[in-house]
DNA sequence: TACATTTGCGTATAATTAACGCAAACTCAA
DNA sequence: TTGAGTTTGCGTTAATTATACGCAAATGTA
């Protein structure tokens, strides 16, 4: 006779956030007794009459008060079965984008601190956390080839310098400006507004807009968006 | 306070097999008590002490005795709370593949009777594995197209018209037979044998091996497996 | 020996990608 | 007011890759 199952489930999120030409990630300092105080992805246990993704939103209003333009189901793991060292604990992971850009994170309390982590400075998380961030990453960084999710890292209407910089930071490679350019304009799911970058250096630079609607009716006629370098 | 958790934890297998010209899908009957027979993807809940793939493989192992030549994570289903009506159940999907051709599955018991069912003859299965089953479909056409786990669906060695031909069937579409050729050769990750097809229709035709450690060496090397089809 | 069938290699053309030139439109400082 | 510095926005050309075919070679069979 098999023993009654006794394995927890819960939820991490992967929030980034793009900002000052960098990639960032949420993360919460978690309190474990006195002194042991560790930076860990914002998560917890799923409850009994709760849906997994929402328990994800659940857990992040919780913790912080990030705005999500994207999110989706990255990775269940349960593999390592002592990645939590006191119970097993599966933990399904989501990955979510948020506009950085203009945006207050909760203010801190008493239990816990909520901080932008830029990609390249992340401390040691507490579990596998690290490891699911590292799979996190390298889901966006391929999915940003194949699927107009930079646009969910930026405001509303940003400028065309923006999108190439996201790019070129977070796949961390060389482009071509102007091929760049002249790529996503061939695909017409951007919009142009009247409105001009209220930077005053160089040429003055139109703000464009990403046009979901007709990115939706190209991709059912068989649209495929796609970036590639060299 | 929080109740106690009450989730049950559960893996589902999609096993995908390709023989005469087709793609097919294992599937085992379940009985609920005496009448109450359906259809179902093998799967289980997970033990106490036991990763989640290898509680697949268990499964796997105890329901069918295929042997596995690919296996992957597909997705963590737990958004519908009800899938299953007993109890609140989570399930990790794992989908993989199998060299069909020369494959006994194991001999009904009892309890259950194992089968391979055409991709488009699957009869209503039990709670969601419909919905499973189109997921892990969707994700073996696009994986197809841009890792080369066709190969991991036919013999060691097999003829470029099989591998022609698990494209178009798979993928549902039209291709033409010497470009295709054309462009898997010049990946240089196949190796050519003595041997020669015993069928005796047409041209003899030269049996290839699929060499995967020529593929490792030049994935490492920025190299991108990519079939696309117009 | 002619014919049906499938394999295997090749070539011409169209489409796409990559590499780069350069003027326009602004700010700022001399 | 003018020239230097900066960034935007639009082009042009060469290289590469994809697409659409043609056709002979090698078998079995009538």
């Amino acid at each position: 006779m098999e023993k009654l199952q006794n394995i927890r489930i819960a939820v991490d999120a992967i929030v980034f956030g793009y900002k000052n030409n960098g990639l960032y990630v949420l993360l919460i300092e978690q309190k474990f007794g006195s002194a042991d105080k560790y930076w860990a992805l914002p998560g917890g246990l799923v409850q009994n009459e709760e849906s997994l993704s929402d328990a994800v939103i659940r857990e992040l209003h919780e913790e912080t008060n990030v705005q999500l333009t994207f999110m989706e189901q990255l990775y269940t793991f349960g593999d390592d079965i002592h990645r939590d060292s006191r119970n097993r604990v599966i933990s399904v992971a989501y990955y979510a984008l948020v506009d950085a850009s203009n945006l207050e994170i909760k203010a801190d309390t008493d239990a816990e601190r909520v901080q932008w982590f830029k990609i390249d400075e992340i401390p040691s998380l507490a579990f596998d956390h690290n490891i699911i961030l590292q799979k996190a990453i390298s889901r966006l960084k391929s999915k940003l080839t194949y699927e107009p999710i930079g646009f969910d890292l930026l405001p509303e209407e940003f400028l065309f310098s923006d999108l190439e910089n996201l790019y070129c930071t977070i796949l961390e490679k060389e482009i071509d400006r102007r091929n760049f350019r002249k790529k996503i304009l061939s695909y017409g799911i951007l919009e142009e507004t009247e409105k001009f970058s209220p930077i005053k250096t160089g040429r003055p630079a139109k703000l464009f807009k990403f046009n979901k609607l007709k990115y939706n009716e190209l991709t059912e006629n068989g649209f495929h968006f796609e970036i590639k370098f060299a």
